[in-house]
DNA sequence: GATGAATGAGAGTTCATTCAT
DNA sequence: GATGAATGAACTCTCATTCAT
């Protein structure tokens, strides 16, 4: 029933074919990047190489990004996205509870670290200590994961009649979550690599942060009336 | 017969000065490292500017280091020392509580984090992404740490007749731990400036922490007289 | 029989129109380029730049230029055919004087100079140490402008009964002619921006030049049977 | 007599060995770089065939100058120097008459252009045309000697008691006789290699310029014994 | 022990030119 | 004819490291 076949339509097919073909080209090179930045680290790797496992030329790399810390924010900023997609994914289906909203960070176990270790690596390794630019953005794209944590956290905690024990403390907690996951990477995937025991310490790892949060909320300012929810 | 010898003593006082000496000039060059790595970056710090800061010629600083790796491991080896001196010192005055325990964390704050800002951005930005060396000894310092702590909280466990929960539960909190307060000292002192609030954070996450590791932690099996807390 | 045919002329309008199509295209090439050449200097200004400002592909300049070089060359042809021609145009309506003769450089200041000073800087600054080839180019064209003006010279000091003091001075001349006028256009027009004080500067040179050429012609040549030499 | 020899000076025998050791190598340097530059051209030469013909490493040439246009301004410095020098001493000699003054030249000819036949193709053709700062200093340094000049033609001019026809006369000689000596330089020298008549024009051209210049000046209003020329 | 000039391999980046579409 | 993505050789410049003095 669709009428969108070409006659008329601006975009012809041959245009849409090689937006294709630039894409993927793109996303050959941006892969290759993240299999050497993560496997050899970032400044280890330099442009002839990613060239060569992407098969193009160095001249096509910067056709398509302006230098190699382009290549690196570029995918910082994919990688950033997809976990934010799968944080959002994983709260979804939440019924605003705080266990299922600590329970999110499994998502974040399994469908990324787990999933996609080269990505990981590139975020909480590879990305620090690269130069300005680089940390400028690291800090965006953690600042919005955070600001998303600490949101999330919020609402839970205002639809069940809770209050924070002070200004600071969602914001607090928020951090104190991507600090934590960070180091659950960190440490057991990118030092030790110990996949096997992962969802174990997931379980337990939820377990503590739900306490944790627990510690800084009272049950309600003035909870006579706040029958909410 | 001659009159500079020193008097049988084994160490004349020449030697000891010129030890000195040496010691001295070493702690400069560390110093003028730490501070330029702190402030620039450690790829963006050339040896030229470190030997110029220190007031010493390039080759002096190979006289004493390996190369340029070697100086930053062996600041990361200092401040890593440093780290568990201060977390030592916080534990001895402790009774073996858990509260007593989480509470050592505020000594890394206020005694680290706030009195050297430029050693916690060696160690918790300037070191990471460098190389495999560097990184080699970063895990070997964070795995000491995290051995540590522990190490001090199966103590605490053991001496109030609790269990962990699992046989992975003690060095998942003490990995925790670490990562919160690495993200601690990373999203409010290196990246945000708030200093001023830093106390207050350190409270909370007293209390964050306690509450987590209390979650992780059952009252004992077999122990019935264990009421304590 | 074919309704397109045009009737037999040669050249059919169709291929008439296209003609005009490919030299207007090729203009709008080559003034793209000698803005950029005169603005940005020839080694700043990269074919993409060009092609950009005439609002067509790189591919369309190397269907009509060899290379880059070539635009530059090309450039050069056009200028110099053109300060010819305004040159020629003033020695049109010449008595053939000496004075009439030295006058013509006033053409060369306000026809060529003052209208196209993006065409006067790539004469006089931009074509210069670009290469073998460009420099081959500007020696031939110079060089066909000294011919000139010394075919010019000789004939007016031979209708005027004249003679140059020796077998040089006619070339010599020539050359001190364009060097002069040279460094009018380098000094008064690329460097500094005086083109108000141009023309008075215009009317001194003639002198200038008058008096110099003068000193180099004797008045006759078979007067006393020519003891000269 | 002299009691120089080393104790207690501040400068040891050895620094200045040093110094001398140097200067000498970066006058090999520049020497090379000259050589290539005039031979192949500044664009055609790259830093590794300076460093060749220098006997250095390409690093040493990095640590004398800051870049290859460096490199480049340095020699046009030196020579605009030796310019002037020679200038001012065949200035020296002169009783400031106008045909003294106009005589200089031949210096310039003989004692600069055929004898460091190199550095004139630096300073006419190599430094133009090769970007915003080598133009800059192009620029400065041929304003000093248009300067020389014409402060040099004001002296005598007043000395003898005349006066020039206009405000701009005098720059405007003093730029034409740079414009002349150029051309004469690029066009009997760098374009042709006639180096045997040389002598010979230069004589011619002293008698044009004297002529040419004469012509701008009037023998002066109020000097009634100024009865010289 | 200290110096700092010399090294040179190596990296990122540019851009004139080509050619399949 | 026109396009513009792709090429890859070539270049400048950096900087950790060495070593003769």
């Amino acid at each position: 029933m669709e009428s969108m076949t070409s006659s008329g339509s601006e975009v012809p097919r041959r245009t849409l074919r090689k937006q294709r073909e630039k894409e993927r080209r793109i996303n050959t090179i941006l892969n290759s990047a993240e299999e050497l930045f993560a496997r050899k680290g970032y400044q280890q790797t330099n442009i002839d190489e990613i060239a060569d496992l992407a098969e193009v030329s160095t001249g096509t790399i910067y056709f398509y990004f302006k230098n190699k810390e382009d290549l690196l924010i570029k995918l910082m900023n994919a990688i950033g996205y997809q976990i934010r997609r799968i944080l959002g994914e994983g709260l979804a289906g939440s019924d605003f509870s705080l266990e299922d909203f600590c329970a999110v960070g499994t998502g974040f176990i399994k469908d990324f670290c787990l999933s996609y270790p080269g990505k990981a690596t590139i975020m909480f390794r590879e990305s620090v200590g690269q130069g300005d630019e680089v940390e400028e953005q690291r800090k965006r794209l953690f600042s919005v994961l955070t600001q998303d944590i600490k949101v999330g956290l919020e609402e839970v905690v205002q639809r069940r009649g809770m209050v924070f024990k002070s200004a600071h403390s969602a914001e607090l907690i928020a951090a104190l979550v991507v600090g934590i996951y960070n180091q659950l990477a960190y440490h057991y995937l990118i030092w030790q690599d110990q996949t096997d025991i992962i969802s174990d310490l997931a379980d337990e790892t939820i377990s503590f942060l739900l306490a944790g949060t627990s510690s800084l909320l009272t049950p309600c300012g003035d909870d006579i009336d706040g029958k909410d929810d």
